[in-house]
DNA sequence: CACGAGACCTGTTCGC
DNA sequence: TGCGAACAGGTCTCGT
């Protein structure tokens, strides 16, 4: 589920709290329940369990995809992959079918990491930037223009959808968001990055940022059974829109795959120079 | 990070 | 209806 709009989304939520659920903020994980072991990316799962027990959750922040939550003493950072969920839930008595990690409350209620397709990783480290210290850019990043952007198109010479997805380029764009973005700057998704120019690289930059707040703005996309939280998926242009016709032009919409992602684009809004 | 294939996983949808 | 294949918001790693 998680692209850079649902992560924020989820991070806000357990920020600023929510409808039904408490920002969890200033609360204190009494202990931890490991229920898939692979789940724990480092350190060992032991090591975690003991480690985390009694640390206080002091700031929760976004980079890239991933959730960071710096705690007491130690940085608990999670990545959702591709059927991951982090929520609040106040009690319950037994696990939930796909229930990896339960983190208890000391005073009240739980957290937990729910994910169906066990692809979710979680660290407790010292040092964020062992873990982060690979990804690109935020999209949103003030020092990030059209013309750095530029630069940073010239000095690779990849199809530009492939680019869009490696995260130490940018960090936080996933399918969806690439797809969507190129669209709105009317790029077919297999221009190679140095063929862009100046012009292209900055309606590019502000197409991402454009859907990126879309998303945002709407709380994410949930798609099929996996993720409730918004409604992004009604306004997409071209993503999962394979053979309707495009909302500017009425030209059916095609599905290619690039790098082995499924890729959807408008063959006339998006003519491959 | 040049590129593709396979792995990691479970669940839904598609095609015959 | 049944059944296997294809596909899914993401990375990693290995082989070439």
């Amino acid at each position: 589920m998680p692209e850079l709009p649902e992560v924020e989304t989820i991070c806000i939520g357990l920020r600023n709290g929510i409808p039904e659920q408490p920002s969890i903020i200033g609360n204190q994980i009494s202990e931890a329940h490991v229920l898939w072991n692979r789940t724990i990316k480092e350190p060992t799962v032991e090591k975690f369990v003991s480690k985390i027990q009694g640390q206080e959750i002091i700031e929760i922040s976004r980079r890239g995809k991933f959730i960071v939550m710096r705690l007491s003493h130690d940085f608990l950072i999670i990545h959702l992959r591709m059927s991951g969920d982090l929520f609040y839930r106040r009690n319950f008595e037994s696990p939930a079918t796909h229930d990896r990690v339960i983190f208890k409350f000391k005073d009240d209620g739980y957290l937990v990491f729910n994910d169906t397709r066990k692809f979710g990783r979680i660290w407790l480290v010292v040092d964020d930037n062992e873990v982060l210290g690979g990804l690109g850019l935020e999209p949103f990043d003030p020092s990030l223009s059209g013309l750095e952007l530029y630069k940073m198109l010239q000095r690779r010479s990849t199809q530009i959808k492939k680019l869009l997805l490696e995260q130490s380029f940018l960090a936080g764009i996933g399918n969806i968001y690439a797809d969507e973005a190129l669209h709105l700057a009317r790029l077919h998704p297999l221009t190679l990055s140095n063929q862009i120019d100046i012009d292209s690289a900055e309606v590019l930059l502000r197409s991402i940022r454009s859907v990126l707040q879309d998303g945002i703005r709407h709380h994410g996309a949930s798609i099929d059974w996996v993720y409730k939280g918004g409604d992004f998926q009604n306004y997409f242009k071209v993503y999962k829109r394979t053979g309707l016709p495009c909302r500017q032009c009425s030209t059916l919409i095609e599905r290619i795959a690039v790098g082995q992602r499924s890729t959807h684009f408008c063959p006339n809004c998006q003519k491959q120079e």
